[in-house]
DNA sequence: CAGGTCTCCTGCTAGC
DNA sequence: TGCTAGCAGGAGACCT
């Protein structure tokens, strides 16, 4: 499941692959992952279109086109792989065709979706980057904002950190060890933590993000950034599906929070 | 407005 | 061995 540093990842990967190259033609195979526009104007308006640069905020992919924005977002489990063959597989889904190669965007779950956007449109004040926060790694989601926001949230801080317009990027694997790292309870009330433990979230948010970020990203999984192209993250994963506690050694304990598989330590992680 | 629940989907696993 | 029911989950829709 992609999170701020896979998606960053495959950002990266993807810029070596289609940077300045022009597409060719769009197969549609499943059109449920198109959002705002209808599938012909989707195929037509990407066709000779260039790639100007790829961006990035929060979750989201941010392909930068000449005249349009293609926003898409990975979900649980879309994955972009580049191949020179036309021998589609079952879960591909999208494919963009360039001169020599064709990258297909292939999602199990099919949740993933994408927007394209004309550029004439501001896509920060459109759906749904409207209602994404800043990155959690960034100097704009200071302790300062997030104190302002924290104080009139009366829900558990494992949902408003998963929450992505308070702050962007994290997911359900780095909540929990930004959770363990800041030793909070999952299910502490948001508007009860104290400027130390809002500083605590943040560092650890800063450090697990740009951690996750320079290894490549975590992969859980179904996780792969191009081909043969893994993480190695998940190595470094602290409290996330583990059995015991590498502080105390208590054993690792897993509830619902939110809907949300989550794992934490009750001895090291304290309830506010 | 806030809070809750439902929906989308498929692969995997537990249980028989 | 083969079947099915249940579960997982990011984010938006929808309801109260």
């Amino acid at each position: 499941m992609p999170e701020l540093p896979e998606v960053e990842t495959v950002r990266n990967s993807l810029k070596e692959i289609i940077l300045n190259k022009r597409i060719k033609d769009v197969v549609v195979r499943y059109d449920k992952i198109i959002e705002n526009v209808s599938v012909d104007d989707f195929i037509n308006k990407l066709k000779g279109q260039k790639i100007v640069d790829i961006k990035r905020k929060g979750k989201y992919l941010i392909f930068v086109l000449n005249d349009y924005y293609l926003v898409s977002h990975l979900r649980m489990e879309g994955k972009f792989f580049d191949y020179t063959d036309f021998d589609y597989g079952k879960h591909d889904h999208i494919i963009f065709i360039f001169d020599d190669f064709n990258l297909r965007y292939n999602d199990t779950r099919k949740f993933g979706r994408m927007d394209l956007f004309d550029k004439s449109v501001d896509i920060y004040k459109c759906k749904p980057l409207v209602s994404v926060g800043p990155d959690a790694n960034c100097d704009e989601a200071s302790v300062e904002y997030l104190e302002s926001k924290f104080k009139k949230i009366n829900k558990p801080i494992k949902e408003t950190l998963l929450d992505q317009s308070i702050m962007s990027g994290l997911g359900n694997i780095y909540v929990d060890e930004v959770l363990f790292m800041a030793h909070l309870h999952p299910e502490s009330k948001t508007c009860n933590l104290d400027l130390d433990d809002i500083k605590n979230i943040k560092e650890a948010a800063t450090i697990v993000l740009n951690k996750a970020i320079t290894m490549g990203g975590t992969t859980i999984k179904s996780f792969a950034a191009s081909h043969n192209h893994t993480g190695l993250f998940q190595n470094e994963l602290l409290v996330h599906t583990k059995e015991t506690c590498p502080i105390c050694k208590s054993k690792i304990e897993k509830i619902r929070v939110g809907g949300r598989g989550t794992y934490f330590c009750s001895n090291c992680q304290k309830i506010k």
